[in-house]
RNA sequence: UGGGCUAUCGCCAAAUGGUAAGGCAACGGACUCUGACUCCGUCAUUUCAAGGUUCGAAUCCUUGUAGCCCAGCCA
């Protein structure tokens, strides 16, 4: 493999310099998901960024639950947030985290602060606050309880903790700035109260602190030192620093952002991925129409194809969206030396070899995978009846066809050649059979006389095959930008459908096991899905790119 | 109309004052046991716009324009 030279991103950029500088002997990232939905391609940019770095700079690299919210997170969800990240080949090795296992030295920072004369109880209601808040364009008022004593708040907070007060009715804030033209620093409430029953820690606290202000101390209490996070937050970014600077961390971590990956047409975005589900447009997180980490993975897609795309992709401040074939290249190009290329009839038409014993059935050996021989072979089963594919022959061919019409001779892929003879159609014109002779002489697909043919195409033996259902499956198009308009309509392209048909595939497909990709002639690939109940049930991806569709000349 | 961020090919994305990389897509052609793969070619005199500085600007300055984010006791 040659080295390519390649240019650093600009959070490759800042490591390298804070590393030159001394700044941290090694580095550590971190991804810091909130338990309440599973993960999609998004993610798999942001796991794969921070691990892919702390690989890099020999750094390490945490996975941490931001579970400060006991109200939306469950633990369905962080057992699948962690086998997805597994699955990712993000390894976390024994630094899983919870931030909930931080809620005592939380508590001890929010003392700290109220000590110092940086917080304050607070007993304004939520639309109080809002309204003292002030606008993007005006400036905010002070709370009425901005100058209790440090005593008073020491007391208040103590008793917020001992459950004393209702939900909503006391919150503790930072005392910062009114005034200022960032919204985040006017005064942020850092806890609230909830008695509600948390995940991980039980009933042990009824208050939590915010993500502006557990965040950063999840983050300085683990040694995480570059801090990466998605362009929203760079409002937040002042907060952050305010908070690891009043807390007094000796080596403050620092938050970095980029943006999110958008893939063009398909929805992304966990918010609207949940209401397809829940509305049970789709038929779970891992609808293969999806592009959650586990439908990608139900549909045949590889880890590896996943890192490619995301390193594809590339790291900016730039909003974008991702072309969709971007990442079809992406796993046709990992699965192209890796897995069998097999032969499967999707849209069959009968072809008759006239000159072949009846009842004959010859085993013929193919090469699994022409560009690695290390795939081996395996032996498929011919006989006088076949199946082809429909778009394989044509009555009236036109100029430049080269694939099977009246006269001509062409190769079945691995097996004979063979000349067509004639067809037969139904009353309305329909093909129902297209007849040929074979040349025994031609066994293997190379004639003895060094005659060549120009078309070779792929059959299944109509004798011996599996017959199976398949699933074509079309993403869920997004077809503006949001899914859903305004008056919260859905605003789906119909062909955003699965579509189920009978097809013919190469009998070395019966004993293949779940989640396994193959290649498809011409181009395509399909997965074994475990989630169907049916041994023999295969998705297959609409991905095939039919590029080998005969195009006319113009 | 307050603040923050962004703008380079149809889509991503490099270039860090020295004369516009690369990938995807597209389009030609060669090769081929699939028209795929592979290979070889084509694809930004110009970087949102207009001025300015400079021998030299995508990069610096000015003024605009467009898009995204922020007024949760969500993350």
């Amino acid at each position: 493999m040659e080295k390519e030279v390649v240019s650093k991103n600009f959070i490759e950029q800042i490591i390298e310099k804070d590393l030159a500088e001394g700044k941290y002997e090694t580095i550590c990232t971190r991804f810091p998901p909130e338990p309440n939905g599973y993960l999609h391609i998004g993610h798999a940019k942001s796991i794969l960024l921070n691990y892919g770095l702390s690989q890099e700079y020999h750094g390490k690299f945490n996975l941490r639950f931001d579970d400060t919210n006991p109200t939306k997170e469950k633990v369905e969800f962080v057992e699948s947030i962690e086998a997805d990240v597994k699955w990712l080949g993000a390894d976390w090795e024994d630094r899983l985290f919870f931030a909930s296992n931080y809620f005592e030295q939380m508590y001890e920072a929010a003392i700290k602060l109220i000590k110092k004369g940086k917080a304050f109880v607070c007993d304004l209601t939520a639309e109080e606050i809002r309204e003292y808040r002030g606008t993007l364009t005006e400036p905010g008022k002070n709370s009425p309880y901005r100058d209790r004593s440090i005593e008073e708040n020491l007391d208040l907070f103590e008793r917020m903790k001992n459950g004393e007060f209702e939900d909503g009715t006391k919150v503790l804030r930072a005392k910062i700035d009114m005034a200022s033209p960032n919204i985040n620093m006017r005064d942020p409430v850092i806890y609230r109260v909830a008695h509600m029953t948390h995940h991980n820690t039980g009933d042990k606290w009824c208050i939590y602190p915010m993500y502006d202000f557990a965040h950063p101390i999840e983050d300085a209490i683990e040694g995480v030192t570059h801090s990466i996070c998605t362009l929203e937050f760079e409002d937040h970014r002042p907060l952050y620093d305010w908070v690891v600077r009043e807390l007094e961390y000796p080596f403050p971590p620092k938050q970095i952002e980029f943006a999110k990956l958008y893939l063009t047409n398909v929805v992304t975005g966990k918010r609207y991925i949940k209401r397809l589900v829940e509305e049970g447009i789709v038929d779970g997180w891992d609808d293969p129409r999806l592009v959650s980490i586990a439908a990608l993975r139900r549909r045949g897609f590889t880890p590896e194809s996943i890192k490619m795309f995301v390193d594809l992709c590339g790291v900016s401040k730039a909003n974008s969206s991702v072309d969709y074939a971007m990442l079809e290249y992406c796993i046709r190009e990992d699965l192209k030396l890796k897995r069998p290329r097999v032969m499967a009839v999707l849209d069959p038409v009968k072809l008759v070899i006239d000159n072949y014993p009846e009842g004959q059935v010859e085993e013929l050996e193919a090469p699994n995978n022409l560009e690695n021989e290390e795939l081996g072979t395996r032996m498929v089963p011919f006989s006088k009846e076949l199946y082809i594919e429909r778009e394989d022959f044509m009555v009236e061919p036109p100029k430049k066809y080269k694939r099977l019409y009246p006269g001509n001779e062409v190769r079945l892929m691995n097996a004979y050649f063979v000349t067509c003879t004639g067809y037969e159609t139904d009353e309305d014109g329909n093909v129902t059979v297209v007849h040929c002779t074979y040349d025994p002489a031609s066994k293997g697909g190379n004639s003895p006389d060094g005659r060549k043919v120009k078309g070779t195409i792929h059959w299944v033996s109509a004798a011996e095959n599996v017959q199976a259902e398949v699933r074509l499956y079309e993403n869920i198009i997004d077809e503006e930008k949001g899914v859903y308009n305004e008056d919260g309509s859905l605003n789906l392209n119909p062909n955003s459908l699965t579509v189920v048909k009978n097809c013919y595939l190469e009998r070395s497909l019966k004993n293949v096991k779940a989640y396994d990709s193959f290649q498809f002639v011409r181009n395509g690939f399909f997965c074994v899905d475990a989630k169907d109940s049916r041994e023999d049930a295969l998705v297959f991806n609409r991905i095939v790119s039919l590029k080998s569709s005969f195009k006319l000349p113009k």
